[in-house]
DNA sequence: TATTGTTATACTCTATAACTATA
DNA sequence: TATAGTTATAGAGTATAACAATA
C-alpha cells in the first residue's frame, strides 16, 4: 500500500524506499488516467501487449504470465471482447481452451496505447537529460533485479493496483 | 509490424515509469509487511511521526497535512487510542477540537517503527554502494520535485493504495 | 450558519470457491 | 478424476454524505 514518512516540511526524511513508493504511486495513477482515454486500464494494456506477442494463448496461460487470477481474466477479456478488441476462439483439439486473439481494432488500439505509454514516459522523465535517464533506469533496474522482480511483470496486477 | 514489447521474459519493457511503478508497489508492500509486526500500517506510522513532531494538533489538521480524509482519521486514531499509543484531549478553548497526543507507549512504539524503516531502507538499497544510493536518491528527488510531489506526503494516503 | 468529529451507507474491488463442460 | 473457463458470494477498503455537538 503506502509508505509514508514524515509529514510536514520540517523533517524531510529522504529515503529511496519512500521516494519509490511515492513516485510509483504517482506515475501509475497518471498512466492509468492517460489510458482511460482509450477506456482500458494498465492490466488490459499489459494483456493486449502479451496477446499481440503470443496470439492464441489460453486465458489461463496469459493470466499466469501476468499474475492475473483466472476469475479476473474472465472479466477483463469479456470487456475487451465486448468492444471488439479481442476474440476468443475455441481450441479444436481441446474444446475447454479458448485462445485469445487480437482483432484489427485491438491492434489499432494497442498502437494508440503504446503512443500514450511513450508520451507518459517522456513526461515522467521530463526533467532529466538522456544520460541522466539512462543512469536512473540502470539503477532502478539493478534494485529491481536484486529483489527478484521480473521485468515486465508488475506485482500489483496480482492484487491491487 | 509493431514494436512489440511483450510482458514476458523475452522483451523487457524498459521504462522509468514502469520500473517506478513496479518498485514502488513492491517496496511499499514489503514495508507494510514489516510494520505489521507492530500492528500498525504505513498511514499510522506517518501519523505517529507527525504527532510526535507536532503534539496536540487536531485530527483535521493532521488529516490535512497527510491527505487523510476526516472519516478515516477517526478509525485510525480510534485504533491507536484503543491500544494506548495515543490519546485525544479536548481543547479547552474550543470543545469541538480534540488534540491528539503521543503517550509514552506510543513514543516507544514509534522508535521501533523508525528502526524498522531504517532496516527497510537498507534492504531496499542492499545492492547499491553508498554513492550509488546517493545518486539514485538525487535523481528520484528531482523527478519527484518536477512533478510537484511534496516531500513526505504520499499521494496514496488520500485514496487507494 | 459554519465547523469538528462521528456514524451510516453505499460502492468498488478483490479472492474464494462452487459450478459447467470438456477431457 | 482433473482441468479451462465461468459464475456467485462474501469480504475488505473506500468515499460520500448525513448527523450531533459546539462555536
Amino acid at each position: 500500500m503506502t509508505t509514508a514518512l514524515p509529514p510536514g516540511e520540517d523533517t524531510p526524511f529522504a529515503s529511496v524506499g519512500f521516494l519509490l513508493s511515492q513516485l510509483g504511486h504517482y506515475t501509475s495513477r497518471r498512466f492509468t488516467a492517460r489510458l482511460a482515454e482509450l477506456k482500458i486500464d494498465p492490466r488490459q494494456f499489459a494483456m493486449l501487449r502479451h496477446i499481440e506477442a503470443q496470439q492464441g494463448r489460453s486465458q489461463q496461460a496469459i493470466g499466469q504470465a501476468l499474475q492475473i487470477p483466472p476469475s479476473r481474466m474472465v472479466v477483463l477479456v469479456d470487456d475487451l471482447e465486448g468492444r471488439g478488441l479481442v476474440e476468443r476462439r475455441v481450441d479444436p483439439h481441446d474444446r475447454r481452451i479458448k485462445g485469445v486473439h487480437l482483432t484489427p481494432a485491438g491492434r489499432e488500439l494497442l498502437q494508440s496505447a503504446l503512443a500514450i505509454a511513450k508520451a507518459h514516459e517522456a513526461d515522467v522523465c521530463t526533467e532529466l537529460s538522456a544520460t541522466e535517464r539512462d543512469a536512473l533506469m540502470a539503477l532502478l533496474d539493478r534494485v529491481a533485479r536484486s529483489h527478484g522482480l521480473l521485468s515486465g511483470v508488475h506485482p500489483g496486477l496480482r492484487e491491487d493496483c
